[in-house]
DNA sequence: TATTATTTTTGGTACGACCAAACTTTGTAA
DNA sequence: TTACAAAGTTTGGTCGTACCAAAAATAATA
């Protein structure tokens, strides 16, 4: 909440200064602007220390505030590894959060709420606006979806591709972030269940009649496909819980 | 040297450990369990680093950690306050990449597209779907939009919080938490234009058209009315950054 | 009782040190 | 010459101590 400061320049305000705040706000320049290049390592901390006159502790703190900014990728022993910002990367800062928001109370079933409201307005947004080469890429993820009924495991991952293509179409990079977010906030909490064949066939069905009508144009019939399908998927996983 | 030999672990698992998970995960436990009560202050760190018998280095790096997951709230010189996990702030906590991402190409315009998106699902759900006391609410906002017609700065406020209405509709509180992120990250970037009244005129003009299509049930007119009201504001922006 | 001065607490930062894991270089055997 | 293992060198993780200045708490005063 008010932790919104933005990084700009520290004169008028002086007692809300931090050591670390110099090397963030250059740091943070040199990724921007390519200097540090993307997945090259930061440099050693002992120069960075040299580099800002600053000790050893603020260095670490200021990498740990640019790790959090999702500018930097750090693991336990390594050197942090450089990362450009992108979409995916914002979405990957709140895991930690999700976690908890998922445990709580209807925690997976309002998410869920939320993927299914907006994957309807997706396909409703399919079957009025998708383009050709966005109805092929429908129709071989269906086929990829259907040759993989009886593997369960790409099963699952051709479902997800399926899906994928409807956060793909608009356009706009936010959307195909949101669903790898969905995914991996989801998915793993059913991951385990074993599908059937049946199940599966089901499921296909679902996809098909989406998928038939995003062709017809039909977006009454195409949200309602979705919402039936999800409504479905639910239900059958609902119980791993 | 002189220094007592600390007792070493006899049993050093595996290489992966930090020494700062152990209090992560057990004030992690003691906040979602409420054992440590939301809005109440961390307690200092000299007493944590005697209660884990951790270093005060690694003390604060679990805070730090706590924090970006949400958990805590950490001014400059102030002790750390407890905060439940909640959907603000998972949004919160991607607020840094976002400043990046926004100041990219096409950042505003993306993330703004994004929200047109939503937004006109929303008002097209709230079509089908707002119920009575929806619709009070609805005109009660539009009525302060509209009084505050004269008053820049009270428009605005009115402005956010019609459009805020639409998100509260559907019941999920991952929406509200949607639109006040948008709120806090587009906002800012035209915050300071000098609105005239006849451009408040038209503005609520819009959120009127948006309104009695909803009376009317009218899906269709609304999004089409929720489309050109945030395309003429999207005109009317676009020159400022 | 309200205000202000003073003391104590506590977070921010610095230094220096040590260890173990990761990274390099070197040495040796095939 | 090459492959691989041993030895040496960085470098991140953690600890401990110390000092300062800003908060918070307490005492003094109007």
């Amino acid at each position: 909440m008010s932790n919104a400061k933005l990084p700009d320049e520290p004169a008028p305000r002086m007692s809300e200064h931090r050591a670390a705040d110099a090397m963030v706000a250059e740091i943070e320049q040199d990724i921007v602007t390519g200097k540090l290049a993307n997945g090259s390592p930061l440099p050693p901390e002992r120069d960075l220390m040299g580099r800002f006159g600053i000790s050893r502790t603020v260095v670490r703190e200021a990498i740990a505030t640019l790790t959090t900014r999702g500018l930097l990728e750090s693991k336990p022993r390594y050197r942090p590894i450089v990362r450009s910002p992108g979409y995916d990367a914002a979405f990957s800062a709140v895991g930690g959060v999700v976690m908890h928001l998922l445990k709580q109370n209807n925690g997976v079933k309002t998410l869920y709420d939320v993927r299914i409201f907006l994957e309807a307005s997706l396909v409703r947004h399919a079957a009025l606006h998708a383009r050709k080469d966005d109805i092929v890429a429908l129709r071989e993820a269906l086929e990829r979806n259907h040759a993989a009924i009886h593997d369960p495991v790409e099963f699952d991952n051709t479902d997800v591709a399926f899906h994928a293509v409807f956060y793909a179409i608009p356009g706009n990079p936010v959307f195909p972030a949101v669903h790898r977010a969905f995914v991996s906030w989801l998915f793993e909490h059913w991951q385990s269940m074993n599908r059937s064949v049946e199940q599966n066939l089901i499921y296909y069905a679902g996809h098909k009649a989406i998928f038939d009508a995003i062709i017809d144009r039909d977006p009454e019939a195409a949200e309602k496909a979705l919402l039936s399908h999800l409504g479905e998927a639910w239900e059958t996983v609902r119980g791993t819980f």
